[in-house]
DNA sequence: GTACATGATGTTGTGCACAACATAAGAAGA
DNA sequence: TCTTCTTATGTTGTGCACAACATCATGTAC
């Protein structure tokens, strides 16, 4: 199955923080990479019986994920993960793109050789990524590349705060994608503007200007947000 | 008890997201308020037994509010109040700051006449805090402001993150305001000042300009900060 | 045929007993 | 006297049976 990928970074511990850890991430990802797309019910007994334990420490999880907007559970119905209407949508959109400026600005790391090397570690990955991939390759890319650029700033609260907002929308940004007409030519277009936007970042880290990589990545933010509005307002 | 007035607005509801609701407003508000202060150690069972419920849903809150950062769950040891150390309290700070700017420039509410008189009120309420006046009754008005504050944006999700890191770190403020010497001096003070910012951000709004009235904000958060952190280092 | 009642089915929520774990006190040995 | 192992105690974590709830199908009265 493709989602061991996401799930082989988990942690080996089998404590009982280790097997949360191992769940929490291993549900998260599914719901981000579209695994469990909008909509979908998930049982818990099923998750119990996957995971091998009993319901209490997958509700354990559900809760803490139902706290982050990803799932809702309905007593008598199911758990149902989360969907974002157009104006939620909108409204998530704002403010991540500030926040992004201010990982430039808050508290930002100085650059060293080694977090260079991660950025053209990612870049070279990212330049293979070809007119046709996988969305779902390119789904994992950027979520990791979205990692490594909060790493930019040593303000733990800010990266908290950046990562929920991501997990809360770029799953929908890709759900919306799914469903235009002629997708493929809308994220042919996505993978090359997102390589530049990789390589953009890349260099004004190399040049030790956080700050520059920082409103790249706002101004990438925004205009990738207005592209799909765009696309998905012509032809749904 | 004093926290019957902070616990008073819980829902009536009886059902299980209503006993949920209610559980949990009462468990962050004593967090906010000190009754538990940061260190405290908490008993599922003592909780599930002041709210008649078993231990099941207390945990549910509990899981929630560790999401949130408020509480730590440790196997075998305790479910502990954490405490914020100086270097992230700073940091949640700088997040503030700028996010309290945000919400006068991210979909602000058109001001209608009974907003104006929402403000109207608390300023009156605030106008009757006199020197040396309960610290719980600052904390408390200070809260209620605040969620005035928010409304003034439309922005849901920027009115949560903001909420989360208010009740992550007005606590923190009013422990160490009560750890220095002659605080009753300092709070006097805190006490004019606030009210300074309420009648400045009342009358901002009166003109119909959310914008000034959330950059007095940021202002009054950051100098807030300031003086307290001067405080503490001269004279803990 | 339609509206409504009633039961069957499936799901999450709750209560409780016990396991896993951490801590501190105490005993045994050097 | 100090160290170390053992044990007692208290806490959170887990598993399981059942309650509460929502939904859909079925049947019945009109």
């Amino acid at each position: 199955m493709a989602q061991t990928v996401a799930e082989e970074q988990a942690p080996a511990d089998d404590s009982a923080r280790g097997r949360f850890a191992r769940i929490y991430q291993a549900l998260r990802s599914r719901i981000c990479l579209l695994d469990y797309p909008p909509g979908k019910r998930l049982r818990e007994e099923d998750l119990a019986e996957e995971f091998g334990v009993s319901r209490t420490p997958v509700r354990r999880v559900l809760v803490k994920l139902e706290a982050e907007g990803l799932l809702r559970s309905v007593h008598g119905v199911g758990t149902i993960v989360t969907d974002i209407d157009a104006e939620e949508l909108a409204q998530v959109y704002e403010i991540r793109v500030e926040l992004a400026e201010l990982i430039g600005k808050l508290s930002p790391v100085e650059v060293n050789e080694e977090l260079i090397e991660k950025f053209r570690d990612i870049r070279a990955r990212c330049e293979q990524l070809t007119e046709g991939s996988d969305v779902r390759q390119f789904a994992w890319l950027n979520m990791e590349f979205f990692h490594l650029f909060t790493s930019l700033t040593r303000n733990e609260p800010l990266r908290e705060l950046s990562e929920r907002l991501y997990y809360q929308t770029s799953r929908i940004w890709m759900k919306t994608a799914l469903q235009i007409r002629d997708y493929q030519e809308l994220l042919d277009n996505e993978f090359r503007t997102f390589q530049r936007e990789v390589a953009d970042i890349a260099e004004a880290v190399e040049h030790g200007d956080v700050a520059a990589a920082a409103y790249v990545r706002r101004v990438h933010i925004a205009l990738s947000y207005a592209r799909i509005r765009r696309a998905f307002a012509e032809n749904s």
